[in-house]
DNA sequence: GGTTTGACCCGTT
DNA sequence: CAACGGGCCAAAC
């Protein structure tokens, strides 16, 4: 396991309840804000032990990655169920729920 | 060891 | 404002 993966794990995992972090922005936190395929490819080969909301990761238009993890369907019953509010095109409302980082976890 | 693909992003047309 | 192409990083063939 390299440390850009444990970076990349680690910065998913501290995705809160309710946000949603895109793939750029968890490369641009990992030191590469060009990798966010890496960043793709590291979810791909995430260890489910590891429990990574990795449903909470999404690209930049704010679709989420068709079908890739628990079901069709599936992932966007989870992050409604987090509060996760969807638009009338199927996408995320990343205005109100993008993560804005590692420093929102500290509060505010 | 080089080439192709992939859960992507950004700039230009 | 929407669509197309090029670019970057890592893994599989």
């Amino acid at each position: 396991m390299n440390e850009l993966y444990r970076n990349i794990y680690r910065l998913v995992a501290q995705i809160p309840e309710g946000r949603v972090a895109t793939y750029g922005q968890i490369a641009a936190l990992t030191g590469n804000p060009r990798a966010a395929r890496t960043v793709g490819w590291a979810m791909h080969s995430v260890p489910r032990e590891l429990r990574l909301p990795c449903h909470r990761v999404v690209n930049r238009a704010g679709q989420l990655a068709p079908l890739h993890i628990f079901g069709p369907g599936m992932q966007r019953a989870l992050l409604e169920a987090e509060g996760v509010t969807f638009n009338r095109q199927g996408c995320i409302n990343m205005r109100a729920h993008l993560w804005r980082g590692p420093k929102d976890q500290a509060g505010y």
